[in-house]
DNA sequence: CGTGTTTGACCAGCGC
DNA sequence: GCGCTGGTCAAACACG
């Protein structure tokens, strides 16, 4: 098996973050804290520091899975899925894994720190059918999902604190007009990254690809509606890979802060590290598009810049929208409730600091769900807008595609899986929400 | 000119 | 109090 995270390993990655290129694809639910505690049953747990994170189910699902970030990639990331489920990238457990079905299985998985977020899920099973599998009988961290009937929010729950592996199991067996919840529950043990007072964190893993051209430095940092400006770099004791502090660009005095940082046991993912709330609405496409317009500086390739350009200014639900040809009203100076942006669902940890702490665990006081919305101004992008985001979703596609390809034996023309093509074949029930 | 990144210096919190 | 570490500042520079 060739999955997308072996195509995409750097092993011997020791840049820095500008080596980064989009997790095109992959997003990943993070947990902070070392899998330790009981099965994943445990997901009904008391809730400590849990995290709910809500997607649109079936397609949208996956798509959250492989991107929380939601943004303009996503789309592309159904490509993605479907090359990786067809060449084990979403199939990890292996080739008894039915279409419905798939994991993710992130290289590496150590007790080590921050990277423990990423590393906590290293294996996500999605299936369209009644689950999924046994969270007890993982052996490895994964995440759980499930579409509960009732609910039209399926459901992602991760145990970090009583599973020893950590599951999270995803099950979209449900209607696929409705979303999933991503419910993350962290160790009370985790490690990490110090905070300081009164600050909200949203925490996103995400697979971190290495550059697919020949660009050997350059970094697209997983973009999002906002518009970010670099303002600092620090390496980062016991990680090789240094993290990048941003802040939004977007408007003048707004607070929104990220962190980006390879994931120190898997260069393959990147940490996000949302911080304080945006005090302005959500970018125009101007704003958006500001700041990215520099986009492939001396650090950066066409290709890099392009992606950064774009992924500064769309979304899924943009897409949706783009598809829908939704005619409705248009943004209202939406203020979103939080520096994450509105598509970045899955894989998403908020957290509530009071005070700085030497683990990267997230309080146990803090459970926030974070509800992504499909936001008005996201089904109002220009045509011109949406046709710049064609030529880049052929771009990175005809890269997953070479990538995938290079990968071994897959057929990129292969069946999808069924709650993906679900997605694809039915734009009215996936993309209208 | 306005935007971005880079990078060394500075500051603050924490543990000893 | 001191050192370590992480987070931020700001000057210099690059790009369109």
């Amino acid at each position: 098996m060739c999955s997308v995270f072996e195509l995409l390993n750097m092993d011997n990655f020791q840049g820095d973050l500008t080596d980064v290129v989009r997790g095109i694809g992959s997003g990943h639910v993070s947990s902070p804290g070392p899998p330790e505690g009981p099965t994943p049953s445990s997901m009904s747990r008391p809730p400590t520091s849990d995290l709910h994170v809500e997607f649109p189910t079936a397609a949208a699902s996956a798509s959250c899975l492989t991107n929380p970030f939601g943004d303009p990639f996503v789309s592309m990331t159904d490509p993605l899925l479907h090359l990786a489920a067809n060449s084990g990238f979403l199939s990890g457990a292996g080739d008894n894994e039915s279409n419905n079905s798939f994991a993710v299985l992130p290289k590496g998985f150590e007790d080590d720190q921050i990277t423990s977020q990423c590393s906590v899920f290293p294996r996500i099973r999605i299936s369209q059918s009644n689950i999924i599998q046994d969270a007890s009988t993982c052996n490895s961290p994964a995440i759980a999902v499930s579409n509960a009937p009732t609910s039209p929010w399926g459901m992602i729950s991760v145990d970090a604190t009583n599973s020893p592996r950590n599951c999270l199991l995803v099950d979209n067996s449900n209607n696929m007009s409705s979303a999933s919840q991503i419910q993350i529950s962290s160790s009370p043990q985790n490690i990490g990254i110090k905070r300081r007072k009164s600050q909200t964190k949203k925490v996103v893993c995400i697979p971190a690809p290495a550059a697919m051209n020949s660009r050997s430095s350059g970094e697209v940092v997983p973009s999002d509606l906002w518009a970010w400006r670099k303002y600092g770099q620090k390496p980062i004791k016991g990680s090789p890979y240094p993290r990048g502090y941003y802040r939004c660009s977007s408007s003048k005095g707004c607070s929104a802060r990220k962190q980006v940082e390879r994931s120190r046991t898997d260069p393959n993912m990147l940490v996000i590290t949302y911080t304080s709330e945006h005090n302005h609405p959500w970018p125009t496409q101007r704003n958006a598009l500001a700041g990215s317009t520099r986009s492939s500086s001396s650090s950066s390739s066409n290709l890099s810049s392009k992606f950064s350009t774009a992924t500064a200014t769309t979304s899924p639900s943009s897409r949706f929208s783009q598809n829908n040809n939704n005619k409705d009203e248009h943004n209202k100076s939406h203020l979103p409730s939080s520096s994450t942006p509105p598509y970045a669902a899955a894989g998403v940890k908020e957290e509530k600091g009071e005070e700085r702490h030497d683990n990267m665990e997230f309080d146990n006081d803090v459970e926030d769900t974070y509800r992504p919305e499909l936001l008005p101004e996201f089904q109002h992008q220009p045509e011109d807008f949406f046709a710049d985001l064609d030529e880049l979703e052929g771009d990175s596609l005809n890269m997953l595609l070479s990538h995938s390809s290079g990968g071994g034996n897959m057929d990129n023309t292969s069946t999808i899986p069924d709650v993906f093509s679900d997605f694809f074949d039915d734009d009215d029930s996936s993309r209208s929400l």
